[in-house]
DNA sequence: ATTTTTACTGAATATATGTACAGTATAAAT
DNA sequence: ATTTATACTGTACATATATTCAGTAAAAAT
């Protein structure tokens, strides 16, 4: 399946939500309303791009005639809540599991695999405090600002990510705590995955 | 419930079917076809049938503003989002309600009535930054230390809450922020509920 | 360097669609 | 006996809606 931008996640998870809301799909111009577009073609294009992309299905001159297709039907499982420990790895094994909590596909902009619970302040700058669960999107593939989970040998930690060539630099957002130097190809260094969106359960 | 009738029992399942096929519900004509009638009306009268009835609700206006009713189809209720505007009261009212939410039951330890997206850094040190989702439960029920909603006049703040006696005082978590102190009994003084989770959408 | 994709605004239009109105006819309820 | 509900046909029409065309602009891909 083909990844979908920001944007067009927007469209699908809109989409979703009038259905979910009205019982039938939205027109171009409930999407527009919903997401402040001023042209029902800026919903037309979403949704011929979505439609390209594999996750609707158009019928052509019906009106709402949009279909959510199979792959992305809404399910519910659950996620599985890791715990942030000091020394150890945030891996999927039972054991570092501490519950799972009910999941909701549309809940955040881009889908996840696992909640972190946090320890500790050294990103409390950044508004994330000690027990918040950090939704992870397991994936190397991040950028400059990314929040991620990264891992040296057995330490795992939560910090912004700053890479220059092979130069990487992790930064906490707490002046209490000084940043790491690594390099790309240190031995036992691995990105785990970034982070896409928090909950703080008070 | 009330009893249908064949013919009617005929256009809920219709529908049903309909629906089932193509993702979104049928028009009069579709109707019409699926069962051989030869006029729209027809679909129209029995439609309005199973309004009244209970079994459907109709959109009046919207093409396809079909939407089985509950016994047909459990759906997730939805929560409003309200934005926090520098003046401006947090009512349910429609104007201010952003957008919607499904509802998860589970998602935090206590219910909740709506969210609040936030404006502003007054509670960064509490790790509530800008645009957040701060899960409201209405009450007046708030403790020393209760991360609240509070309305003076016209203006609605999110602040910790501290009372001793009559006098309270509205702490913000950010030292560019000064803290207000306001007699409890103060004309145009509500608190109008606290915080009880938070989303961050990324 | 050029094309394609993304991400829109804005206007125009054919048609898809809800819905009202005018009938006909039978069965059920009051 | 009269009203109401059921069960349609048939016509008409305002408007809801999909969709095309003409642009602008920036980012990504080739």
């Amino acid at each position: 399946m083909k990844e979908l931008t920001i944007q067009q996640k927007k469209v699908l998870q809109c989409i979703k939500f009038y259905i979910k809301k009205t019982g039938f799909p939205p027109t171009r111009a409930d999407i527009c309303r919903e997401l402040g577009f001023k042209s029902p073609n800026a919903a037309e294009s979403h949704l011929r791009a979505l439609e390209k992309k594999g996750y609707i299905s158009i019928e052509n001159g019906a009106s709402r005639g949009i279909n959510l297709t199979d792959n992305n039907s809404e399910k519910s499982e659950t996620i599985p809540v890791i715990g942030l420990v000091a020394a150890g790895s945030p891996t999927l094994a039972d054991e570092n599991i501490e519950k799972h909590i009910p999941y909701q596909e549309s809940l955040f902009l881009s889908d996840f695999d696992y909640f972190l619970r946090v320890k500790g302040l050294s990103m409390k700058d950044a508004g994330i405090m000690e027990d918040d669960l950090v939704a992870i999107k397991k994936t190397t593939d991040v950028r400059n600002g990314d929040i991620v989970v990264a891992r040296i040998d057995d330490e795992v930690t939560l910090k912004y990510f700053q890479s220059s060539g092979k130069q990487i630099k992790l930064i906490p957002a707490n002046d209490d705590y000084s940043e790491i130097d690594i390099d790309k190809d240190t031995e036992g260094f691995f990105i785990e995955g970034k982070s896409v969106g928090l909950i703080r359960e008070n």
